[in-house]
RNA sequence: GGGGGGAUACUCAAGCGGCCAACGAGGACGGACUGUAAAUCCGUUGGGAAACCUUCGCAGGUUCGAAUCCUGCUCCCCCCA
């Protein structure tokens, strides 16, 4: 895997590059929509990789393990086979989950054990297993198991649980070392910075993660409740420390103000559910505003989804149209707005992009931020 | 003609003397959603800012007090002739 910075805008941390994968290049920053299950949902695969120009996707190592299965990814030759998306795909590693599972889960330096939320049957993802799991999903990009604390935390639960993310990541790399990919292609360990939201530890934990000369490192720990000041304050304080020529991967952010934000504080790449979770639920971002199409006022505007909008499905159905399709629960309204949503927040990080080529990404993003944040 | 059952808020539907402006569901309206146990969850839903006011087919009555009991009327359903 190679990341190639082109270029740095003046005014701002922001950056622009090219991450080449076995499976393409990613030009960040970049917008990766998350296909927990092996799949976006709601969206096809040609409509994914045709019309919002996703380049790459995550899967979630928790998910697929559960179900399908990895006997039955291997089988398929891994989860690209499998899915049929052949650009990259990032798998997620469970960790998030042993944060979200909290009330089934059990964390010891061994690892985490679980009860399966499909059937309740117990599992324990250990560092090892949780690479094993990886390398049989066959992602391009796998990411370290680690804790997420939950938010707030006390120093001292922060403290200790980075400590074990990092020894949890040594092991990661030792099963990695000790291990091939299984279809071919090269896969790259992205380690994840905790700390919670203490200053001392972030940067604790932001040099241990940089001395292991990763091919990218993420930022975790963050968006998970916390008020975006601190997100903004962590991620800076973090990416003064993470190296400069690997890629920078804000784990679970966010939205459209929290990306440019943090485009600007040096983050190249973001996965988030809200675009299409949000847009299953009737929310619609938009360059002018969020819209909420369950809102009565939507009900009789036969305009566009969105005017300015670069989807195909932004001129070819209304507000009202869409609008009536969420009111009714028919599937095709969750499809149509989790297009235009993924196709927004892709556009918006191909934009960021040319600004700082251009460097005015800074100009331009104070103008952006005013207009994403308001209710229409 | 005889016998029985029923009419409750936008809809369906509980309640069967006071704790009822009235359970619950749907609908409607609004909110939330940040490494997806989420096409999910939460709130409001007679009027009024409130004290209060007006509601349970209609009209009377019993009672300190009625959606709940009694009488009559109207409409609907079922069974027997």
């Amino acid at each position: 895997m190679k990341f190639t910075l082109a270029h740095k805008d003046p005014k701002s941390h922001a950056r622009a590059g090219v991450l080449e994968t076995d499976h393409g290049k990613i030009e960040t920053p970049i917008f990766m929509p998350v296909g927990t299950a092996g799949t976006v949902k709601g969206v096809h695969t040609r409509d994914l990789k045709e019309d919002t120009k996703a380049q790459i996707i995550l899967g979630n190592t928790y998910h697929l393990f559960l179900r399908p299965g990895t006997e039955i990814l291997k089988e398929a030759g891994g989860l690209h086979k499998f899915n049929g998306w052949d650009k990259p795909i990032l798998t997620d590693s469970g960790g998030y989950q042993v944060y979200s599972l909290a009330n089934q889960r059990k964390i010891k330096e061994e690892g985490a054990t679980f009860a399966s939320h499909i059937d309740g049957t117990k599992h324990l993802f250990s560092p090892e297993r949780v690479m094993d799991i990886q390398r049989e999903i066959g992602a391009d990009i796998i990411m370290a198991f680690d804790e997420c604390p939950p938010y707030p935390s006390t120093y001292e639960y922060a403290k200790n649980s980075m400590h074990m993310t990092h020894r949890w990541l040594d092991r990661c790399i030792t099963r990695l070392d000790e291990t091939e990919p299984i279809y071919g292609h090269q896969q790259s360990l992205f380690p994840i910075v905790q700390g919670s939201t203490y200053s001392d530890l972030r940067a604790q934990s932001a040099e241990y993660i940089a001395s292991k000369g990763a091919d990218g490192n993420a930022i975790g720990g963050l968006s998970v409740g916390e008020p975006a000041e601190y997100m903004y304050k962590h991620a800076e304080e973090v990416c003064a420390i993470l190296p400069e020529d690997k890629p920078r991967y804000l784990m679970g952010v966010g939205t459209p103000v929290n990306i440019l934000e943090n485009i600007a504080l040096g983050v190249d790449m973001f996965d988030c559910v809200m675009p299409t979770r949000n847009g299953r639920n009737g929310q619609i971002f938009t360059s002018e505003g969020i819209i909420n199409l369950r809102n009565k006022k939507w009900e009789n505007v036969h305009e566009p989804l969105d005017p300015n909008g670069t989807s195909y499905v932004d001129s070819a159905y209304t507000l009202s149209y869409t609008r009536h399709l969420i009111h009714s629960k028919e599937s095709l309204g969750a499809q149509i707005a989790s297009l235009h949503n993924l196709r927004f927040y892709l556009w918006l990080v191909e934009e960021a992009r040319k600004h700082i080529i251009a460097g005015d990404f800074a100009t331009w993003k104070n103008q952006m931020v005013p207009k994403l944040e308001r209710r229409l």
